[in-house]
DNA sequence: TTGTGAGGTTCCAAATAATGAAACCTGTTT
DNA sequence: AAACAGGTTTCATTATTTGGAACCTCACAA
């Protein structure tokens, strides 16, 4: 078994129904009551409340007595950390970063997929100083922005398709790519053209230009974009940074095959 | 059932135990082989493959092909962006750490308590600008930190006893407090005094203050300290620091009630 | 080539845990 | 006091998990 089985949401037994419902809460991004949840799943109530309480127990969710309500638990924070340090560009990365954002004068982001999601990693402001956390961990569609479509533009036939399945296309602008026709063939264009674009898909006024972070065996580790505001630069100002761009991310890719994880 | 069946490590069926296995491979704190796990767990071969293979399939783990390690997942990042926003203190507190930080001019540690452990999920350094995530998440042994004490002498008489069973009482310095008994009657002391200290307890050289944060029910929410070394402060020096850091905690407890989570 | 072994993966009957409909609490509203 | 919403528990049924052992598979040695 490799290539069938991948990662799906309704299989694995209890654990992923377990874990289905630690993210129906997590998705609802404040803290949810019983009756909610129970009121969205298919489980019986029955099941449900059992599912909670094991994840209670376990850390995984934090029950508040007085509000009756569910929300993510503080476990989950010390195993991100964990995640973060081991599983995530971010450490290796951050020196890249820094020096790209530093060049650049814009914003970059460093972004990892998740099941079809984007997941920020990282995030340089070339302006403040860093902000995480509050920026880490942070999801966004993958369908519509920069980083996003440079990871599925390079993922093997039956990952990209996986991932385009995945995808809400919610039309956020009247630029948002809203088929997944019309997103396949984006992604083709950026496999050929080496570097992905958002033009304002995902939020009106914002730009950036991204490019996928590939191992030496082609495979995806992640993506990196430097994001700005039409009002601030036009398309071409962006164009400007390709080279730099394209530079860090393979940068980010030797570092990260060669950085073996210290003893 | 209420207070018996409290936060075990064994139970809660195949969800406890996948997250057990989760744990292990998380606190290694780099990627793990199979056979490393399968030689520290009391599962069969099986079993272990099961569970590993259940859990990378959700994504809470992430397996290596290559290297053939596991390692913690990028879910975990993604659940727990939500968990921090939610469930710990640190985004209510923020403003008052900052105050703190630069009234006092010393490092400032928020902490919450996770089975025992120290858990610290914000930090701000008078200095530097903030540096997240790599610290937030971090854990720490709950007997001889200043938070860690400061926590457990304000805990009910069940939840006291339980979280001194879990502490290792590793002997870090030649301060530590190294039996339950000496512990217990620690913590007494600190109940009646309204702060805890860490007099190298943790690290020789490093000295704290610290005070809880309770709810208006006095229920432990988390702990503040204020961390120096003997090189720049006195034990003295952090006692004048004592009032701005009660009141503090009792602003953050004040904030935390009061805040309702937006809809 | 064949042999040996470590590290993984799969089978299958037996053991165990999860399920869910319904009954039952408990505090609140009518 | 009756009805009710929101939660919790029961228990026979059902589905999942379990784990010993057999089985792959790749690497290296004889």
């Amino acid at each position: 078994m490799n290539s069938q089985a991948r990662q799906q949401g309704g299989a694995d037994g209890t654990v992923g129904k377990a874990l289905e419902v630690l993210d129906q809460v997590a998705e609802k991004g404040r803290p949810v009551r019983f009756s909610e949840l129970l009121a969205e799943t298919a489980h019986p109530k029955a099941t449900l409340y059992r599912l909670l309480q094991t994840l209670t127990n376990q850390g995984m969710l934090a029950y508040d007595e007085d509000r009756q309500t569910y929300a993510p638990g503080l476990r989950l924070v010390r195993l991100a950390h964990s995640a973060w340090r081991q599983s995530s560009l971010a450490p290796v990365a951050r020196p890249f970063l820094t020096a790209l954002a530093q060049e650049v004068g814009e914003t970059i982001h460093l972004a990892q997929l998740d099941r079809g999601q984007v997941l920020y990693v990282d995030k340089m402001n070339a302006a403040q100083p860093i902000e995480m956390f509050s920026q880490a961990g942070k999801v966004g569609p993958g369908y519509c922005t920069g980083v996003g479509k440079a990871m599925m533009a390079f993922l093997d036939a039956d990952d990209r398709q996986d991932a385009i399945n995945r995808q809400a296309f919610y039309p956020h602008t009247e630029h948002t790519l809203t088929t997944p026709d019309a997103l396949a063939a984006e992604l083709d264009r950026i496999k050929a053209e080496g570097v992905s674009y958002d033009r304002e898909e995902h939020e009106p006024g914002i730009i950036c230009i991204a490019a996928p972070i590939l191992s030496s065996t082609g495979r995806v580790m992640g993506a990196l974009s430097i994001t700005t505001s039409t009002a601030r630069q036009s398309f071409d100002g962006l164009e400007q940074h390709r080279a730099a761009l394209l530079r860090t991310a393979q940068d980010i890719a030797g570092a990260a095959e060669s950085w073996q994880f210290p003893t």
